[in-house]
DNA sequence: CAGTCGATTCACT
DNA sequence: GTGAATCGACTGA
């Protein structure tokens, strides 16, 4: 159930600043995906930080690309991504523009339109796996490339928005290594949880591919 | 223009 | 714990 002071959407300033100080400040906040059967709401409670000049784990490393456009943009848009030919994932992408910072979202409790989800995510075992895991999160939500580059500060009817939601405590704030990323970039300790929140998915560290043939 | 592999998930052993 | 699924963005020739 979320009460009315938490249903404030998050102002643009709040993403417009670097991305290591945005990334756990998401923890805790509501975001929201409007469809037409029904909004659904989670509860962050996982993210991964990715700072695009610098950040050999980024998108944005190697420069601006049809895929990557939305990273250079304005904060507060969605970045949405393919990859494993199969999933999406999301991102939200974090100031000053044209940086190309952006903060992964990788986890999340269903507060709302749990129905909803369990139809997209019909492996799911419990609600806690509803939103377990970035493309997890996306699938349950609905989100795919139709959405990339929404404004998530929007306050009209948009189909995704960030809510104040209710923060989590620095104390009760974890972090550690990025989950999959390959190389030197991963070690970087930008990934941030929830303490013992049961939605949060799995560390894995990057797993390379064997060759064919 | 072909080769490589990914900010992953799922089914199985 | 291991491997398959599946496709398109990116790379380098």
């Amino acid at each position: 159930m979320i009460t009315p002071p938490d249903r404030t959407p998050l102002p643009r300033e709040f993403f417009d600043r670097p991305v290591l100080e945005v990334a756990p400040d998401l923890l805790g906040r509501t975001l929201v995906r409007t469809t037409p059967d029904g909004p659904i709401a989670v509860r962050l409670t996982e993210v991964e930080a990715y700072d695009g000049p610098n950040d050999p784990g980024s998108h944005a490393y190697r420069g601006r690309t049809a895929r990557n456009d939305v990273m250079f943009g304005p904060p507060g848009h969605v970045y949405v991504y393919f990859t494993y030919g199969m999933w999406f994932c999301m991102n939200l992408v974090c100031g000053p523009e044209g940086r190309a910072s952006a903060v992964l979202l990788r986890a999340g409790e269903v507060l709302e339109g749990a129905e909803l989800a369990r139809k997209r995510r019909l492996s799911a075992r419990n609600d806690k796996e509803l939103a377990k895991g970035p493309a997890r999160l996306a699938t349950a939500l609905g989100v795919d490339r139709a959405l990339d580059g929404t404004d998530a500060c929007d306050p009209g009817e948009t189909p995704l928005r960030m809510l104040t939601g209710t923060p989590v405590p620095s104390d009760q704030v974890l972090n550690g290594p990025r989950t999959g990323v390959a190389g030197e970039g991963g070690v970087r300790p930008w990934r941030y949880w929830v303490a013992n929140d049961p939605t949060v998915s799995p560390y894995r560290a990057h797993a390379p591919r064997r060759r064919s043939s």
